[in-house]
DNA sequence: GAGGGCTCGTGACCGTGATCACAAGCAAAA
DNA sequence: TTTTGCTTGTGATCACGGTCACGAGCCCTC
C-alpha cells in the first residue's frame, strides 16, 4: 500500500508496535475495538499543520510516523518550540479534555501519519471506559511535568550556554542513555534550536563554535558527537 | 471552635462554600461521604511548608483558608514563584497522580487551613469513582494551561516591563473583571514579584517608579490602583 | 526610645546577548 | 551553467538589565 509523499501507510498504528507505555496501549479488547471504530488515519506531508494555536479543539492526533514540532508564537512573531513529538505521542489532548483552544501549533517536520480521534467521540469513549480516563489523567500529568521542566529551563537557567548544554544532554541521553560519547543526527536548523532555548540564531551559531573549540562536541556532516559529556553537565548544574 | 494561629477552624471545607467549580464539588452523595472519610484537616501557620520540591508525594492538599505560594528553585538559589494558590485549590495533584516527586514547594503565605488526602486513599477513591477521575483529568488539564501560560510569559515576553504589566493586568482582572480603574491590595514584596516575573528586586523597584511616573498606576498605602489599563495592555501586546 | 531585621529606593558600573549587516556555503531549481 | 533561496559564520555596536553598594524607611520586640 502506497501513500502520497513516498510513505508507506502503516496498517494500524494504534497497536503500539513501537513502545508499550503509550496512552492507548494495552487496553481491554473491547476498549481497543471501540477505539478503532472512532479513529481515522491520514498521511501528512512535511510542513503540514495538524492544528494551529488558538483553534477550537477538533480532536486528538496520535502520531504514528514522522516527527512534529509543537510551537507557540507571540504577536510580534517571536516563536518558541515547546516540544518535539515522535511516533506514539498524543497531540492535542489537553485542549480536547478541557475544551479550550489548542495552546500550540503542531507542524510535521517530515512526512508522517497520524490517527485522528474526534473530540466528542473521545470524550464519550472516556466516559464509557473509566479506566482509560485515569490513564488520560496520567498522560496529562506527564504533559504537565514536561511543561514544568520547560518553565524551570526558561525561568531558572541564566545563560544561553546553559540551556544549550541542557538541550544537548537531553538529546544525547535519548540516543544513548549510558554511553559517555553519544552521537546522533542533527536535523534541526540553528534557527529552530534558537527557538527551543529561547535565544537568537546568531547566538546558537556562536555557541556551536565555542563548544567545538572547547572540545565539547564535534560535527561530522549532520552527525553531532558529544565529546565531553561531563563538562556539559558541569555547565548545566541546575 | 478556636484553632492555633488565631484562626477559626472551618467545619468542613470540602463542601465548597466559596466556589462551585472546584475539583471535589458537586460529587454524588456516596462519593462525598467517602471523601470525607479519607480526608483529614489541619491548620498551618504563616511560612509552613505543605510539601517541598523533590519530596515523594504523600498526598494532596485542598486549601480551605489562607493563601499559599508555589515555587521552584535552582541549586544556585534562584527561585521562581509559579503560582499563588487560594482557597479551593488542590495542591500536589500532579505529583500524586503520576507518582513523581512534588515538582514545587508549597508554602503558606498567611495562616490557613487545608484538607489532606493521602495518596493511596485518593488513588483508590479515583478507581472506585471513574466520574471523578475525569474531573481530575480536567483539573490536570487546567494546571497544564496555567503552566503553559507561564511558558509563554517566560519564553516570549522580552522585557521585564512587559511581564510586569502582564502581572498587573492579571491581578486587576481578577479583582474587578470589568472595571477600567481596578484596585486591589498588594500583599507581595518586591522580591516576591521579582520571583514571579523572573527578574531582580531592584528591577521591580525601578518598574514601580517608572510606572508611577507614567501614570500607569498609583499606590495608596498597600492598595494598588490601576490608572491606565489601556496603556498597560499596549505594553503587553503578546 | 533604642535596637535589629526586614523592605524599599536609587545610583554606578559593566557584561552579555540582541540587533544589524554582510559574506560565504550549499542545495535545488531554472 | 546561472539563479534563487535558505542556512551558517562572524564582526561591530549598543542598550538593557544584573550586580553591588549604600542609605532610608518601617515595624516589631525588648
Amino acid at each position: 500500500m502506497r501513500a502520497p509523499y513516498g510513505l508507506n501507510i502503516l496498517d494500524n498504528c494504534l497497536t503500539c508496535a513501537v513502545r508499550e507505555e503509550h496512552l492507548f496501549c494495552n487496553l481491554s479488547i473491547h476498549a481497543g475495538q471501540r477505539l478503532n471504530e472512532i479513529k481515522s488515519t491520514a498521511v501528512y506531508p512535511k510542513g503540514a499543520m495538524l492544528f494551529i494555536e488558538g483553534q477550537q479543539p477538533r480532536g486528538v492526533f496520535v502520531l504514528c510516523a514522522g516527527k512534529a514540532k509543537l510551537s507557540t508564537s507571540s504577536r510580534e512573531g517571536k516563536t518558541i518550540i515547546t516540544k518535539l513529538s515522535e511516533s506514539g505521542d498524543v497531540l492535542g489532548l489537553n485542549a480536547v479534555v478541557s475544551n479550550r483552544p489548542y495552546e500550540v501549533t503542531a507542524e510535521m517536520m517530515e512526512p508522517g501519519q497520524a490517527n485522528f480521534i474526534p473530540r466528542e467521540s473521545l470524550l464519550q469513549f472516556l466516559k464509557e471506559h473509566g479506566e482509560v480516563a485515569l490513564r488520560v489523567a496520567e498522560q496529562l500529568s506527564r504533559n504537565y511535568y514536561t511543561a514544568y521542566d520547560e518553565i524551570r529551563t526558561l525561568g531558572l537557567a541564566t545563560s544561553p550556554s546553559e540551556k544549550f548544554a541542557k538541550l544537548l544532554l537531553s538529546w544525547s541521553t535519548k540516543s544513548s542513555p549510558t554511553d559517555e560519547a553519544a552521537q546522533f543526527k542533527l536535523t534541526l536548523t540553528h534557527e529552530e534550536i534558537a527557538e527551543i532555548i529561547g535565544t537568537t540564531r546568531e547566538t546558537v551559531s556562536r555557541l556551536f563554535s565555542e563548544f567545538k573549540k572547547k572540545q565539547l562536541l564535534q560535527l561530522k556532516g549532520s552527525t553531532l558527537v558529544i565529546r565531553n559529556r561531563h563538562a556539559l553537565e558541569k555547565i548545566v548544574q541546575s
